[in-house]
DNA sequence: GCTAATCTTATCAACAACCTGTTGATAAGCCCATTAGC
């Protein structure tokens, strides 16, 4: 997707959580999960985190990498080589299949407290700015990180909808005027 | 150039209050999302 150019966004650029450089040996196992299952649950993204001695935050993106390069790679060469042949049957049965998410994260007012005002002094916080909150409050960094992006998403919802509210307020007070 | 990190948008699903709204979690991205570190 198209992102802005807005002063908040080069903030996140100078912030960014350093690569992660995966070693050929946790290659190798996470491939093979992906084989197994490219959407793994919660349960087996932890427990790939433990086996290769990584942040579950990372396995999860590293899915998410490996599923949009995949998707590519499928469409520019069908039924290709073993990687491809292997993965087409995804499908409807691996949706059906699919392992339970993670657990519903339930904030108290004060941590929701902190994270507003948070969001309201920078809607993009850096790593660093995450890593301290999540610190502050005593939830991992990732969560952290999730409740930005869901927070900016519904944001801009209700900043698009605002305009039309605000048209059909207009609408109303003219036929009440009528 | 490859790929981890990040973004927006849409959707699913858990939870609080009792049928529906709110919000955390996840997936996709098609001019094959964009940005940026190595």
């Amino acid at each position: 997707m198209a992102q802005d150019n807005s002063p908040n966004k080069t903030i996140t650029m100078n912030q960014r959580r350093s690569r992660t450089k995966f070693t050929e040996d946790q290659l190798k196992i996470l491939i093979k999960a992906f084989h197994q299952n490219p959407y793994p649950g919660y349960a087996t993204k932890q427990r790939l985190a433990l086996e290769i001695n990584t942040d579950e935050s990372r396995i999860q993106i590293w899915f998410q990498n490996r599923r949009a390069r995949h998707q590519c790679q499928k469409k520019s060469e069908p039924d290709e080589d073993l990687e491809s042949s292997q993965d087409q049957d995804h499908s409807e049965e691996e949706i059906q299949s699919r392992e339970d998410r993670r657990c519903h994260t339930s904030y108290t007012s004060s941590q929701l407290h902190t994270l507003i005002e948070a969001f309201m002094n920078n809607p993009y916080p850096g790593i660093d700015t995450r890593e301290q909150l999540a610190k502050e409050i005593g939830i991992p960094e990732s969560r952290v990180q999730i409740w930005f992006q869901s927070r900016r998403s519904r944001f801009h919802v209700q900043r698009k909808r605002e305009p039309d509210d605000q048209d059909s307020e207009q609408r109303q007070d003219q036929e009440q005027d009528l």
